[in-house]
This record gives C-alpha cells, structure tokens and sequence, in this order.
RNA sequence: CGGGGCGUAGCGCAGCCUGGUAGCGCGCCUGCCUUGGGCGCAGGAGGCCGGCAGUUCGAAUCUGCCCGCCCCGACCA
C-alpha cells in the first residue's frame, strides 16, 4: 500500500493523557483513538495487526480441533440468572431492557450461552468430547480501565469452552490448550510465561495464567529461576526466609510493657531493638458481617486472596476503626491474640512453631513479649500472606523472584460449575444419564499486542515482531523528487509484493527525517531505504529492532526482506 | 466506590491568584526553497476557554452544581 493515501495519524508528542508505553506509542503511532474511558477506536493500523493476532490465533485453535462459532454479544438474562451470575457479576456486567421491558445484558464471557447450546444439541457420549470457540466483543464494565488498551470496557476475546465426559478427557482438552496457546504466543514472537493461577470467580480446581513479564503489568508472578516453579502471586506458595533473630529460649508467659506512641510493627521494631520477623501482625477483618482477627509474622503481608479461600466468602472488608476499640478496647497498633474469645482467629502457617513473640496488648500503647502461639491463644493455621521476594522456594528452596507482568490468556478447568446448575446431560456408553465436565479458556488478543509493544518499545517507537506487525515492510525513497530513487522504490515495492511481503512504500512528498521517525515509530520490522547510493545500486535494509544496517544489492532487495520474514514468521 | 489531579485550536501547553472578551510551540492550508533523521522563509485558516446556573456594568478568570478524562487502591483477558 502506498503511505501518501493511507491514513496514519502520528503524533509527534506524547498525549497527555497517556502514562504507560504502549498506551503512549499506540496513540502516537495512530493505531488508536479513544472514544471514552476504556473505549477505543481501532484505526487501520491497529486492525491489521488484531487481524493477523486473529489468524494466529484462529489457526492454533483450528490445529487442535476447536470449532470455530460466534455467538451474540447481546444475552437474555434468564441464562445468567439460571447460573446465578445475573447476580454474581453485579456492577461489572452491562445491563439493558428491550422495548418491552426485558432485561438483557452484555455478555462478558459465555460460559452460560455455551452451555444453553450444549444442554439443546447434546444428547450422547458419541458426541463428545467438542470444543467450540469464537473471536469475539467482550463488554466488561471494569470499575477502572487503565493503561490504554491494558484494561478496557470493550475488548475482543478468543474464548473456548471444552466438553468431555470424564476428568481424563478434561485434561486432554486442558493440555491441549495450554500447548496451543505456547503456540500462539510464540508464534506472536511474544516472551511469555505460564504460571499457576488462581481460579477466583470462575471456580473450578486448575488454572494456568499466561504472561508477559513488564513493568507495565497488573499481576505478579512469582518464579523459581532454580526449579522453573512460578505462579501468579495471588496462588504462590513461598517458604519464608526465617527470621532475623532467634526466638528467646524457654516456657515464658506473657508480660505487658509500655509502648508508648509506637503503633506500626517499623515503630516497635525499632523501639524493643528486635526484628519485624519477632512480632506478630494483627489485622481485624470483617466477613460476611462477622469479625476476624488475622495473624501474620510482623514483615509479612495479607494476601486478600487466600483470606477469602480461608473463610470462604469473597465478602469481606478491613474492619472500622469504631469497630476495633468496640471489639478490643483498643485501637490498631497494640492489637493481639491474647485474650480474645470474641472472634476467629487465623494465624498464618510462618507463625507455626515460633515461640516468645511479641505482640500487641489489646490496651493502647502497650504490647506483650513472650507471646507463643498454641499456648498463650488458639488459632487456625493456613497460608494467608504473599510469597515475598527472598522466600525460599518450596519445591528446590531455591531463592524466589517477583516481576511485574501482563495477563494475556488464562486456562481453567471448570468442572461442573456450568453443566451440572444448567442441567447438561448426555446418555454414556451403558445408556445412563451424566454430566459432561467442562473447561473455559481465554485469550485477550489487544493484549498481545500491548504486552508486544510494552516488550520491544525503543526510544523511537515501537518495534513489532514481524508476525503481528500491520507490515513487513516500509520501503523508502529519501528524495521523491529524484526520478532514479522514485522508480526504484516503486520496482522494489512491486517486487515484495510479488514476493508475499506485505510492504508499505512511503511515496509521500516528506522530508526524509519524517519519513524516518515515522517508519520507526510504527514499529514496522524491516525498512528498506532508497537513497544516494542507488547511485552504485544499493539500498539499505534496516532492521527495526536493534537498527542495524546491511547495504544490498537494489535489484535484491526485494529477494533479501522475503527471506528475512520467511525466517521470521516461522519463529 | 474512596483518595489525588486535570478539562483553553487537531496535539502539547501558558493565561486564571490580582475579572476588561485569548496567546505560544507543533501540526494544518498557500507559495517559494530544501531533500539521509521531525529543514528554512513568507502569508493564512482554525477556539461556544467541558456544560449549566449564579455574582458583576463586564467572567476563560470568582462561586455553586453537573459532566468528562487521567492516576493510586478492591476486579480480570
């Protein structure tokens, strides 16, 4: 395509709105416009490289035997309210009426339509297993979009659903899965990890999360570069580094001294001279309206997801200030297990064993020494804090790491969840009624090419792996005013077309530097430039990322950039 | 939703405190000039100053309400 009637809209600075890297360059290089909050526009460039996103995608699914479908982003409620996610998803759910007065929604994801579709149409074993995807709009109405195309109300999605009749042949569609999306993602060019996950809302017992480490992420995950053991943090299990100074010896009982105005577990380390790892951090949460005392070793910090799985209830909050003089007839910050009959208490597994710790007094201003759990209070143990860099690694005790990352496709097995409260059943082998089991798994195709853009930006722009880049080629007549150059860049231009390389030439009336900064804030993988050594026949064949220059042949060119992306594009 | 910030030309910003009817850079249009990293010169177009109400002789500027956007926290592809 020629540049001079294509519409690019690049801007030269970054726009104000705009914080992360590919929020920047995406707006910058006129892939995008937004349209309101977590709304976008996809412009010309964007499209190409969703649509190549797509193909990949669509292509790895199809080699595993998935079935391409498309279902309506437009749903009646009575599916969800039969799941009970008409409820469930609350704010987060697009809401509408008909004409009529009938409630609808806009589907976030379509575990509930597919099910409707299974429970019609499925009747036998023989029909199974099936698995059906589609490429869709997905509408979320995300409490805060964020970061560009990061997080958005509007997004499209590859989701598929599985449907087997048994737990093996769920695995087998899970596996299956799982190595197409390392497909996909590599053939993306995308640097990626899988981690074990959390299952939160979806439910079901196993789940792979798919990432991009960057600084731009909204995720952690958590990596033993020792044994390869990662995890999303909200699931990583760590062994705490232990603690900093030895537990006093002996069967002490606990004893009150004065603290005063020392109220953070920083300000009574430095007062008693003794690590944040000898005291025990207390936290007051309220579940499902009933207060919960929450124990931690002093440097640890609460994992809100694990909480949940421990009182099993997502429905809960930090307590009051009001609340916790009522509860303790102290304030937080001399608060302890000590004492306490009122409430649960659950105590993190890191405070098994320890003995002669210090804690608050439940009276402001003063704490206790000596406190050893088991004996000076009763508690439930289980893992309730996050995996914090420097634990120990609990397969190879290797050291573990944290790193930022961005979430681009999540695999679950879900069980029963849908099958079985829609009422999904097939006749088996000996003519009785079963449940098919089910799995759901998702890919979130802008992500792809944000986490990309967020992996490979330079102080120039973007450099996109050839794979989803919206061209392999931008070709380059320095000076349009010069025939000879012109002619060139128009016979080159023709002969990576001929050759299956999708090329851009850039035939428009600019100065050469414009042309430059444009071609390399695109992100387009390879340029060729026709300039003043036309003169001895040669041309440059630059590549974006990492810059370097190689002087070819004219009349090769064309022959050089096709071998380059075949090479590429089989990565 | 809680906390913080912002809204003036297509983009980036100044003006606002101390009211007097809007300015800079980039981009855009025309002409000349130039052509290896966002050239130069000359001329020009473009703004209900987010909206509504109030104060005032007079409001971008002061007051109130509303709307929108961004960032930080609880959700997820």
């Amino acid at each position: 395509m020629r540049w001079s009637r294509l519409f690019i809209p690049t801007l030269r600075e970054d726009p104000a709105e705009a914080e992360v890297i590919s929020h920047k360059l995406l707006l910058r290089a006129g892939y995008i416009r937004q349209l309101a909050a977590g709304i976008y526009n996809y412009l010309f460039l964007a499209r190409r490289s969703l649509n190549r996103i797509v193909q990949i995608v669509r292509e790895e699914m199809d080699a595993i035997g998935a079935q391409e479908m498309l279902l309506p982003a437009l749903n009646p409620a009575e599916i969800w309210q039969e799941s009970g996610r008409w409820e469930i998803m609350g704010n987060d759910m697009f809401r509408l009426k008909d004409r009529n007065g009938h409630d609808l929604c806009l589907g976030m994801t379509h575990e509930e339509v597919m099910t409707v579709i299974a429970r019609n149409e499925l009747h036998s074993y023989k029909q199974l297993p099936q698995i059906w995807y589609q490429i869709q709009t997905k509408f979320r109405d995300e409490p805060r979009p964020r970061s560009g195309l990061m997080r958005v109300r509007q997004f499209i999605m590859k989701d598929s659903y599985s449907f087997d009749m048994d737990a093996a042949g769920l695995d087998q569609a899970y596996q299956k899965h799982y190595d197409a999306y390392c497909r996909i993602f590599s053939r993306c060019g995308l640097q990626y990890l899988a981690v074990e996950a959390h299952t939160g809302a979806m439910g079901g017992s196993l789940s792979h999360e798919f990432m991009v480490k960057s600084p731009a992420g909204e995720d952690w995950v958590v990596e033993c570069p020792k044994c390869g053991y990662s995890a999303n943090l909200e699931k990583a299990v760590s062994r705490p580094a232990p603690p900093q100074a030895p537990d006093p010896e002996g069967d002490l009982s606990p004893e009150e001294f004065h603290t005063p105005g020392r109220k953070t577990i920083a300000e009574v380390a430095e007062f008693t001279n003794l690590p944040e790892t000898s005291q025990i951090k207390s936290l007051v949460m309220v579940a499902k309206g009933e207060p919960v005392l929450v124990l931690l070793r002093g440097d640890h910090q609460l994992s809100e997801t694990k909480f949940a799985a421990a009182v099993g209830t997502s429905d809960f909050r930090p307590a009051h200030p009001e609340e916790i003089v009522n509860w303790f007839g102290a304030s937080a910050g001399s608060l302890g297990p000590v004492g306490v009959k009122n409430m649960r208490i659950l105590a993190d597994l890191a405070l098994e064993g320890r003995r002669n710790m210090i804690a608050g007094a439940n009276r402001d201003d003063y704490h206790l020494r000596h406190v050893t759990p088991g004996e000076d209070f009763e508690a439930q143990f289980s893992d309730l804090r996050h995996a914090a860099s420097g634990d120990a690694c609990v397969e190879c005790g290797g050291e573990i790491t944290l790193s930022k990352a961005i979430e681009i496709g999540h695999i679950f097995k879900l069980g029963y969840r849908y099958s079985d409260s829609m009422g999904v059943r097939v006749l088996n082998a000996e003519g009785k009624e079963v449940t098919p089991i089910m799995g759901c798994y998702g890919i979130g195709i802008e992500r792809i090419l944000t986490a990309a853009v967020e992996l490979y930006a330079d102080a120039d722009g973007m450099a996109l792996p050839t794979a989803i880049a919206p061209f392999h080629v931008v070709i380059t007549p320095v000076n349009l005013g010069d025939a000879a150059q012109r002619e060139a860049a128009e016979k080159i231009y023709q002969e990576c077309l001929d050759a299956g390389v999708d090329a851009l030439l850039d035939d428009r009336d600019e100065r050469p530097g414009v042309k430059f900064k444009d071609a390399d804030l695109i992100g387009i993988p390879y340029r060729i430039t026709v300039g003043k050594k036309l003169a001895q026949g040669k041309v440059e064949l630059v590549t974006r990322r990492g810059k370097q220059t190689a002087e070819v042949e004219a009349a090769n060119a064309a022959r050089c950039v096709a071998e380059r992306v075949q090479l590429d594009l089989r990565g």
